[in-house]
DNA sequence: AATGCGTGGTC
DNA sequence: TGACCAAGCAT
């Protein structure tokens, strides 16, 4: 008698998605957005700003955010270089920018009103596949799949037995939907809950293995742990790149509360080809504009 | 589709 | 100590 057949994609059997969802009950962490009557808008601004950056940044900055903006209309009323400012250190500004600009499609185009539909959110400037589900799931409660890179990774190892998660794929919307429970409400908390056994327990470095709920029908486990196959991906640089020189400038505009000259830039950083072709970035990014006498601020 | 885009914490 | 990592998006 031969083993039994094993496909690579197979799922890790059935109720597994409300045993994600029961751990999260139990396990899951307080923050802010995630409590009752928190509102789309205010879901959505926490979204744009946990791309890329770690909860323990966000949270003091949403809540500074919310308080001085609580609708889409007041932050499309502010200046950019208030925003650029309110955003202080979370990184990424362009996002600061792009936030501004959905709430002024919100107001223009919404009544004010964050949309609810998947389409009408990945129109609107910064929200992507990712930002548009999490709104739609987290903020107005649809049952829709939900996939950052903690889900890439936990589908990669719970379902296929990789060791990690990699890009994004056309299969991933319907990986978390075999997995997802029948019930509406569970499923709007598996979403969640998902993201989080992959933030807390089935991280990218050393998975906390003990601690996870679905060990024992794990595929990456079953199959002994592989290493990951094939090259590791590229981890991106930053000192000395274009990214540190923008950062820089930026720190320096942001605290001054003057429009300042060319000179005023230069201890930002030595080579002064690079510091003035990342001082152009910035300006045709819309984070820096020019005065009428030539001097450099945040754009009023 | 590969690359650029900030920042700071962790081990 | 420096590599790695953190709820992506736009181009």
């Amino acid at each position: 008698m031969t083993s039994l057949p094993t496909s690579p994609a197979q799922a890790p059997g059935p109720g597994t998605g409300d045993v994600i969802v029961d751990w999260f009950a139990t396990a899951a962490r307080d923050l802010p957005w995630r409590r009752p009557r928190v509102d789309a808008w205010a879901v959505l601004v926490s979204e744009v700003m946990l791309q890329q950056t770690p909860v323990a940044r966000v949270e003091p900055v949403w809540r500074d955010w919310l308080a001085r903006w609580p609708t889409p209309s007041s932050l499309a009323a502010a200046t950019p270089a208030e925003v650029i400012r309110a955003w202080g250190k979370l990184g990424y500004p362009r996002r600061a920018l792009r936030l501004r600009d959905a709430a002024t499609a919100i107001a223009e185009r919404h009544g004010d009103v964050v949309p609810a539909s998947v389409p009408e959110l990945e129109a609107l400037p910064g929200i992507g596949t990712y930002t548009a589900r999490a709104v739609a799931c987290f903020g107005y409660g649809q049952r829709q799949p939900v996939v950052d890179t903690n889900v890439r990774r936990v589908v990669a190892r719970l379902v296929h037995g990789r060791a990690e998660g990699g890009n994004a794929r056309a299969s991933d919307l319907a990986d978390i939907a075999a997995l997802t429970p029948e019930d509406d409400d569970r499923a709007v908390r598996f979403s969640v809950a998902i993201m989080e056994l992959g933030a807390l327990v089935c991280v990218a470095g050393t998975p906390r293995c003990g601690a996870c709920p679905v060990r024992d029908r794990c595929a990456w486990r079953l199959a002994g742990s592989p290493a990951h196959a094939g090259p590791a991906r590229r981890v991106q640089k930053f000192a000395g790149t274009d990214r540190q020189v923008r950062g820089r400038l930026l720190d320096v505009l942001r605290a001054a509360h003057e429009p300042v000259d060319a000179a005023a830039l230069e201890p930002a950083w030595d080579d002064a080809v690079q510091r003035s072709r990342c001082l152009d970035s910035l300006l045709t990014d819309g984070l820096v504009e020019q005065t009428e006498d030539g001097l450099f601020r945040l754009p009023a």
